[in-house]
DNA sequence: AATGTGCTTTGACTTAAGTCAAGGACAGAT
DNA sequence: ATCTGTCCTTGACTTAAGTCAAAGCACATT
């Protein structure tokens, strides 16, 4: 498969007509990491963006003490650094390789050059940008407004519709990666799934996770309940 | 002065041939609303987009206990409720005016229609919603890896820079609203205020505040300088 | 099996910031 | 000038969550 119809599938450029797509696939450079590897720091200028190919990236900040908030983690088919595409300032956080990765990264010239002929992708990208707000949003409202339990209760609930596994979870990331995910660290995070478990809400085992009580996890996430 | 000259100086309309001023202007309708009205509701279905003739306007969530976090608060000139034209889905946040305020209603359907003709317009708007998430990003940034002064310092900079007015600052909003938008209440506000000015960084006099100690600020924004 | 390295858990302690409740200060209305 | 409501400040207290340090586990490598 080339990677024209690698970028059809993707939403960003879905219902492009197809000769686009054979432009993008022209412009774009496919790119290799390690993992571990940094992609781009803060503050490095936006000569382009990214999409994934395979692999899995993750975007986050890091405090002068050391401490990291992630705010996302990217997997195949999404993209990542467009915002300085626009902007042009430069990348407003970090992004790594959690995972060995392929990625393809169009230039800026030429892809605001190809934007500007076809406004569907211009309406692609802006629905891409909006979601991505969205989402900012309700990492916002949680980190001010919820404390770390309800935050828990939110995510697990959204891994267990995402991979609408009835209701085990597997983890596919660390447990330190997901307290920065949640805006708090390793052991507190642990505290509070002990604390779940202990009130029958959830079983832990590893990196596997069962929900047993969808309601009380509702019921924290959303209204004040309290975990005891 | 007509309607599609007020659009021709703001940032999302800026460059534009001015027929599409006119088109803009024809499809926009004015609304008003007073201090303290609702605009739309979190979860309200988007219609549409708004820009500000004059007023203020807050958007903001509230937790289900009551505390409220202002995301950001617009002037004239700027342009709320972008996200939900481009989701299809619901207002992600709440929206009031801030004081008696003049608005321009943009209909999504018209608007979208306006977007697919002129690419100008889509990248404009690429890159509102582009610095928009660069703000989002210093916010999650600040509220999970910074403590209350060191946002408090931060915002005090930004200020006294915005209105470059040498050191002085007069707040235009309370200092309530101040500490909901810095994600903290206003007790704690006011504690680490009175902190400020024991140290000599900053000078209170009601909603004036005097910069006595730049660096200082700088130190606690940015480095991780306590305040003793 | 033994070793080591990197996660995860646990406990004891500290601390930043929130809650509750009581005064002040200030502005507009009377 | 006085009232009255709103916002701001202050103090005493509580609490969620972070820090530090020490085990415990688990998996991969030798």
């Amino acid at each position: 498969m080339g990677v024209a119809d690698q970028l059809a599938v993707i939403p960003l450029f879905e219902g492009l007509p197809s000769e686009h797509h054979q432009t993008l696939a022209r412009i774009a450079m496919t790119r290799s990491y390690q993992k571990g590897q940094m992609i781009f720091a803060e503050g490095d200028e936006g000569t382009g963006f990214y999409v994934i190919q395979s692999g899995r990236i993750k975007v986050f900040k890091i405090s002068p003490e050391g401490k990291e908030q992630i705010f996302h983690i990217f997997g195949p088919g999404e993209s990542f650094g467009e915002v300085a595409v626009f902007t042009g300032q430069g990348f407003p956080a970090f992004a790594a390789a959690d995972a060995q990765s392929s990625l393809l990264f169009f230039p800026r010239q030429a892809f605001v050059a190809l934007i500007r002929k076809d406004s569907s992708l211009a309406l692609n990208m802006l629905a891409v940008l909006s979601r991505r707000l969205q989402k900012f949003s309700a990492l916002i409202e949680d980190l001010s407004l919820k404390e770390v339990p309800a935050r828990l209760a939110a995510h697990l609930l959204y891994l267990c519709e995402k991979d609408l596994d009835a209701n085990k979870i597997s983890l596919d990331i660390s447990k330190g990666q997901l307290a920065s995910l949640l805006g708090t660290i390793p052991e507190t995070l642990s505290r509070i799934m002990r604390r779940m478990s202990r009130q029958g809400l959830i079983r832990m085992k590893g990196s596997h996770i069962t929900i047993l009580d969808r309601q009380g996890l509702k019921d924290i996430a959303t209204e004040g309940k309290k975990l005891t």
